[in-house]
DNA sequence: CAGTGGTCTAGACCACAGT
DNA sequence: CTGTGGTCTAGACCACTGC
């Protein structure tokens, strides 16, 4: 029979236990290649060593390593041993939020409204963008957010039917098919494109901008079991909106 | 003493075995959410259940279901079980590469030009942007990027000589301070904006814009040890550049 | 060959939240 | 009170790799 093990080894520094044990022994570690004591490609202590130095086992070095790898802060190799990364590719996690919460965060007013809504034979164009066969159908929505009164963005969405067949049968007059189709269709993937163009005549009317204005242009396109379900251009006034987003030493 | 157990338990798919147990089952779960099997608000199998269809312990059980936490497809919560998670804020990957592999990546030819150096004691504007007292000193670069033959970027760069003094005997006449600030300088948080702005006079002079062009703005300010290290900004033409971002199931 | 990490086990105690 | 997840242990076997 197995024998109860007490819970606590202690090394020194007892007090506060809160955090989990290999949640401490990740924040240390991470603590010295932060603030730079141990630099890129030092060799950090085996898992003996930090067992015996936090007098736990082996498993919980391990837990809190592994996390490090996926953190991309920590490489590691067998025989030999765990080093610090070099910073190679830098990640930021670009936060891409509904739009009304967008506005709402701004402290301003919401609206939405539908300009267009067509549903066809998927075009030439379309088939490009989705990957569709030409049999597939699908919803074209042209729509207009705003903010305040003022128009904020203008969204072009392109909805694959065969992908979410029960989107035929809304009107998206009063409410914007992005949080719709959140709660409905299940994502894997996403690709994001950003740029910037100078605003054409409809699209600075649209948005009530003056001629020459510069735009901000988000296009997404979002991946679900091995097939498009939906793209979407986001048109944003360029001075007016600003995509922030906070960096993540993600691995790479 | 304790008994050497037979590694493997077997369910049923006892075929290839080289992805590890904890991984198949994250696989597992993984796309039973994203076909839409197990829809948003489901209650996955509790861990004990697991372990008994998939013949292992519940450490392993445990350690998929974590990592499910973690790129934010379940909630777990005591005593009531495991739930597939509403898809509430999605995250985007963007990856912010050196400009040097970003203009080969093009399979164009890089070149950097350092068009003005100063150091000085913090203006009042570097004082805002990089959080500083009035006794530091700041660094700041003027740079352009091009790309086969055309310019490509221009890279506005201040950089805190307190947190970095060793940047003050660069001359970065020849070589980018970004790269060398990455391989010296620990990271550990940096904010992105991103924006559109129309060209003025001295910028597409620089850039070799038509007046009236759109650019795209990325300004970066890196944070290390509770002091920012570095801000720069990135001035791209909108039409030659595009951001790409790839998406990411991150937890938010 | 020997040492490292990668993975797994069969238990255990605890905190917490429903009932 | 009971059942769930959160964490941890003291082992174990294996794959890989540098010597």
């Amino acid at each position: 029979m197995a024998v109860s093990v007490p819970k606590q080894a202690e090394s020194e520094t007892t007090t506060d236990r809160r955090p989990s044990l290999h949640e401490r022994i990740l924040k240390d570690v991470e603590g010295r290649i932060l603030s730079g004591e141990w630099p890129p490609g030092h060799r950090i202590p085996f898992e003996h060593e930090l067992t015996l130095q936090y007098g736990c086992s082996r498993m919980t070095v391990n837990k809190a390593l592994t996390d490090l790898v996926k953190r991309g802060l920590i490489e590691r190799r067998r025989k030999s041993g765990s080093y610090v990364m070099y910073p190679h590719t830098r990640s930021a996690v670009l936060e891409i939020r509904d739009i009304k919460s967008e506005v709402e965060a701004l402290g301003l007013d919401y609206g939405y409204e539908c300009l267009m809504r067509t549903q066809r034979k998927a075009t030439v164009s379309d088939r490009l963008i989705l990957e569709l066969r030409s049999t597939d159908e699908v919803l074209a929505i042209l729509a207009r957010h705003s903010a305040g009164g003022q128009p904020f963005c203008l969204e072009e969405r392109l909805i694959n039917l065969s992908a979410v067949p029960e989107a035929a049968a809304e009107s998206f007059a009063t409410s914007a098919p992005g949080p719709w189709l959140i709660g409905r269709v299940p994502w894997s993937a996403a690709e994001h494109k950003i740029r910037a163009v100078v605003a054409d005549k409809h699209t600075a009317g649209l948005l009530g901008l003056g001629l020459g204005a510069a735009c901000l242009i988000i296009e997404r396109r979002t991946r679900n079991n091995g097939r498009y379900v939906t793209h979407v251009k986001l048109t944003y006034s360029g001075d007016r909106h600003e995509l922030v987003a906070e960096f993540a030493p993600t691995r790479s």
